[in-house]
DNA sequence: TCTATATGGGACAAAAAGTGTCCCTGAGAG
DNA sequence: CTCTCAGGGACACTTTTTGTCCCATATAGA
């Protein structure tokens, strides 16, 4: 197959531009449907006009019906799009960054969706939807299912759709309150995805400041005792990496902590850990859940992050602990190989 | 490949026009080269200016080289057009009319290059590179190679070429002189084939009119007789087909013959024996050489024919024997196809 | 029920690309 | 030496693509 791309570029070198226009077209209109022609030209960068005609042409194809109310993907527009996915990662060299960026990283496997989270902000959801297919891939009935917060894990649970293989799988919140806003704290999340799958999930109710001797004392509470325990015995553990410093602001950290993220040059955050550069810790919130040296061999991390601007972030937190399956995007890969 | 091909026509169906008219080209030129624009462009049935445009456009590609004496293809070319024959065939349904072609034929394999013998010429070239393209594929070292005679073996002869294959083969002729001019005659063929590869061959001289007599006594000549025991253990067998009507205009057959040939409806011929549409023999020339019930199993028969106007009789002869592996033309192919 | 907004589609001029047609110069074969 | 073929330049003409408005209408929210 990779040979047939190859004579078909030098046969005929505009077809991967115009089969990834189209290509990107029904992508885009996978994520956004039902959506109008004049936002669906500017979120693709094209001409209204250019737009249409692709469009026209697209719907003469059947691969997209067009109403009143917006433009939907038709079934066999779907199908394409899943049909093509292994040979458009071949025409844009996304296998090629896929191996490059797991061999780097020395993480078993890696999934790079096109474009960058940082310049498109449906980028992260195509993140959401390659995360929720190799979950899928992954869980056997009755996983346990522990999820991390994050604005890219909520673009997870936003593309998490009802499936007999979410049959008896529990989700269940990695770390209490990090300092987060409520949409995007693991307990949220966790119950959003288990609500969109149809399946059980479990809440961790923590305030977020506590002391140490408060903490530990709920941690003992049966209730709370349980949870932690289903917790650590999570099957499959989805989390985001956040750039450090980003990460401190947006939480309620303490002057105390900030100051010490940044003497110790913290780039990457994940867990609520925040790692430097060579992927030692620096600095943990303190809050109960999922600790990373909890973390053993029977389990499947996946680690989800995209934007050129992760990229240290993400190669940092590698350094600590290669996750089993990193879901990144071609502008985060590219800058991990460019270092 | 068949599918990626299948999606591709989905979101550009267009591409198999152009890429087809490039891959044309490129075919063309092999079998011409060194040529001109204006004769390709006739030839290829696009106008002189369009021609120019792709032969401009290839010659970007690094695929053809443009000499003041005419355009040839690179090396490049070369591996393109070798590389991207599997897909094209796809592309064009070839391989499914290989498989119909088979079926209905009752043959082994069939190979159906595209084009129309009776269209153009060329494509009776592009039959024989695919006939010598197969012989190689079958050839063992040592092996005896019949020939038999026609315009479109000698096309075959003409396409063949030096090779460590063809190491200690030995060409020889299928059969006696069956009237035809010198150019198409099997002992002719046999030799330039011979002569082309590098290779061995032996002629059988034996003049054409004969009485049964003579012909006996002569069989039995020891030069004569070893060749004939030659012609026997024969590996692999080449032979084309023809019209019946055409075949007898063309030699000089007895008038009796060609009442015999028209009165028994003959439609195909093949080694000079004639066919009628069930495949009966309803006549065979007179001359030594192989006789069609020598054939054996452990022999490879390889007919090459193609045409439209052809089919006809390749299906009347294949009631007969069908062969091992029959090279043919889209022409005859759909035409077989079609009855 | 009404209104605001976004939808698809029609229309048309401007720009760009593709195409038909000639003509020129030069290399190579007879 | 001449004739015929080669490639390439030039240019008008046609077709296609593209940018820009505008319009009727379905839908959602007030």
């Amino acid at each position: 197959m990779r040979e047939l791309l190859e004579w078909q570029k030098k046969l005929q070198p505009d077809i991967l531009e115009i089969m990834g226009k189209r290509y990107r077209i029904l992508q885009y209109l996978r994520l956004m449907q039902p959506v109008g022609r004049r936002t669906l030209a500017v979120s693709l960068d094209l001409s209204e006009r250019v737009l249409r005609t692709e469009v026209t042409f697209l719907k003469n194809q059947g691969l997209i019906m067009i109403h009143p109310s917006g433009m939907t993907l038709s079934d066999e527009g779907e199908a394409l799009l899943e049909g093509m996915e292994p040979a458009m990662k071949i025409a844009f060299g996304l296998e090629d960054l896929e191996k490059q960026v797991a061999e780097v990283l020395n993480v078993e496997k890696v999934i790079v969706v096109s474009g960058d989270s940082d310049e498109y902000s449906w980028v992260k959801k195509e993140l959401g939807r390659a995360c929720v297919q190799q979950m899928k891939k992954q869980i056997a009935p009755g996983d346990i299912i522990a999820v991390a917060g994050g604005t890219t894990l909520a673009a997870v649970a936003d593309m998490v759709s009802p499936s007999e293989k979410w049959k008896d799988a529990v989700f269940v919140p990695a770390r209490g309150g990090l300092g987060e806003k409520v949409e995007i704290q693991s307990n949220t999340i966790s119950s959003t995805m288990a609500t969109k799958a149809r399946a059980a999930y479990r809440l961790l109710h923590v305030p977020d400041q506590l002391s140490n001797e408060t903490r530990t004392s709920l941690s003992l509470e049966p209730g709370i005792k349980e949870l932690l325990a289903l917790i650590r015995k999570a099957k499959i553990v989805i989390h985001g990496i956040g750039e450090a410093e980003i990460m401190a602001d947006r939480r309620e950290t303490s002057d105390g902590a900030v100051q010490q993220i940044k003497e110790k040059a913290a780039v990457g955050e994940a867990f609520g850990y925040y790692f430097d550069r060579e992927g030692h810790i620096v600095h943990k919130e303190r809050t109960i859940g999922l600790q990373l040296n909890d973390l053993n061999e029977a389990q499947t991390v996946i680690t989800v992050a995209g934007g050129s601007s992760k990229a240290e972030a993400i190669s940092a937190y590698m350094k600590y602990r290669p996750s089993n399956l990193l879901i990144t995007d071609e502008g985060a890969a590219k800058a991990i190989l460019n270092r």
